[in-house]
DNA sequence: TTGTACGCGTTATCAG
DNA sequence: CTGATAACGCGTACAA
């Protein structure tokens, strides 16, 4: 480690300027400073111009601890995850922050590494902290066990993950309106023998999309094959794979919409090895939205994308009214929404019918 | 949005039990209850135990806002980036996070989307809530200015960015070390034409890096040949459309060494498409270890990692040191490491020379 | 128009 | 061994 650090140790405990302080400077009580800055009760305009002066000559700032001890609230909800933080939690945190920032709140950071003793360490920590709220949030949408906020009363709201038991408010994102919109994008596009390479089987979000695209088939009145519906794991290399053998055993096939980017990202390198061309032979659809993933990938992926930025405003916004003393429980279902790039055919490429 | 949400606005305002609470329902003094709690003091185990009893039964967990007002500080410390979380905020995050997290401090997160306002918000906020510290993070490594935290005496620390005026800690990773252990990697491995295609110039990673390889070039005796050094932006599609002028103009050239994992990504693939074999033609080397970049390239990709949680957790470490008292200033360099996958052929594959 | 005093929930000191 | 009391920094009735 090269480093050219200097280190001296001083012991400087700055003692902050509090409101006596402001008093004791202006001449005049407490009371009156804290009337002063605060715009209460009946001063005389000189002697308040005088206290802000003062109070800003000496940088004073209202000591917040003591300021919530008095209010009984801290101004402060934890955002607790219980099994690390995910791609997706970027875009959740500035939702969530941009909601709760319009009331000053602040948000703490809680990490529990999918470990059930410091998931509870920290609950324990910011019931002591005395939070406003709590959000549990997670890498998967799957259902886990609820928080324990004992007797305490504080509201705790679910965003991008959701709890069977219990009257609890939980926010994700709309599974299966997701994939209806791909299916129907591509049905819209003339496409009639469409794949499925999905995710693993035994996440909600897979059960949830193979439902709604075996429904569109239906509505739309095409024929649901079995073998064009391939489960595996969220990577790469599985799209990579799957497409060799979705291809190869049902050369039929002219659309395929993948369970995400990666996944797509593989599709799309295995057709161009097999000499298909997306769209105009195949097209190709994928899931999240990743930009990075989703924009370089030849040619650019259309895709769906989660919203979880207002998704994670929904969830801020939606905690406020709870902490506020509105009571609500229940699912709600955000919607996704498509964002056209090159891998079905553009958007006024839409065949007339 | 479908939702299936049932409101019920109630006006709970849940008295936490305070310290009062438990001394009442056990017949004895404030004074006694926090003595008993928290292992002070002599008292008659037959009391300790009853208060431990009563309190638990009541649920009773100490106010901190109490508490810190006493002690004087907050237990909390503020991570505030100007220009928003990047990829690589995650894992610094939870370094900062495990390391604060020993010192039973939570982290407050503040996202100040590139608004010099709300930077200066969120740092008015933090210093009200008297914060312990301050880190300061970006997602680039580039000179920012100092936060101004007036005459608090808060200590700050910059992670993943840095600032040149007065004397800051700042907490970089060391790209200098990370460029060289990537082309003496190659010159091991017996490539002898190395190409760079480099991130944009205008980034101090950029320059330090390059820096190094042509240093590292000089020492192993090796030309420097100007055309092979190409900078562009941080895309998939620059290092494929670089890649195609590099080795068309210079045939010759028998390994790349990329300025990140994306550019690296989109070389494989032009290499692939002009007929060479990786790594047996053409070596290739990335930067940043995005594993979910580099592990699904084919072949895998050799790559150097910046090793950002440890850079978080040294960050977090100083942070605490700062806290009690010490005071450094500086800049240090946490070391890369190089993660050997298949781009430059296998570890033992090293020829002898 | 301004000052005084109490309370928020703790901990620590000092009597008893 | 245990209880009263003074802080911590602030807001706010209420008194002056």
């Amino acid at each position: 480690m090269s480093s050219e650090v200097s280190n001296e140790s001083v012991s400087r405990q700055m003692q902050s300027v509090t409101i006596h302080d402001v008093a004791r400077e202006a001449g005049v009580s407490i009371g009156t400073v804290s009337k002063a800055l605060n715009g209460q009760g009946k001063l005389k305009s000189e002697t308040r111009e005088r206290i802000q002066e003062v109070a800003a000559r000496l940088g004073f700032r209202p000591n917040m601890m003591a300021q919530n001890l008095l209010r009984g609230r801290s101004y402060t909800v934890g955002l607790l995850t219980t099994d690390s933080y995910g791609r997706f939690s970027i875009p959740l945190m500035k939702g969530i922050e941009d909601a709760l920032g319009t009331a000053q709140i602040l948000v703490f950071l809680c990490d529990a590494r999918d470990d059930a003793q410091r998931e509870r360490q920290y609950i324990e920590t910011l019931l002591s902290k005395r939070v406003d709220g709590i959000i549990v949030t997670s890498r998967r949408t799957d259902p886990r066990p609820a928080i324990d906020v004992g007797q305490t009363g504080i509201p705790v709201l679910y965003a991008y993950t959701q709890v069977k038991e219990g009257n609890a408010l939980c926010i994700l994102p709309d599974d299966e309106q997701g994939a209806r919109l791909a299916i129907e994008h591509l049905v819209e596009h003339g496409r009639r023998h469409i794949g499925h390479i999905m995710g693993p089987s035994h996440f909600e979000s897979t059960q949830l999309r193979q439902k709604a695209v075996r429904q569109v088939l239906k509505e739309a009145g095409l024929a649901t094959h079995e073998q064009r519906f391939l489960s595996g794991p969220w990577q790469e290399s599985w799209g990579y794979n799957a497409t060799q053998f979705l291809i190869t055993s049902d050369p039929q096939v002219d659309a395929i919409f993948c369970g995400n980017d990666q996944i797509a990202r593989g599709t799309i390198d295995m057709l161009r090895e097999l000499g298909r061309k997306v769209p105009d032979d195949i097209a190709v659809i994928g899931f999240d939205n990743w930009e990075i993933i989703a924009a370089s990938s030849r040619p650019p992926l259309t895709t769906v994308d989660l919203d979880i930025y207002h998704l994670g405003q929904l969830a801020g916004s939606r905690l406020l009214a709870m902490i506020d003393g509105s009571r609500e429980t229940g699912v709600i279902r955000h919607p996704c929404h498509l964002v056209i790039r090159a891998s079905c055919g553009s958007h006024d490429s839409v065949p007339i019918l």
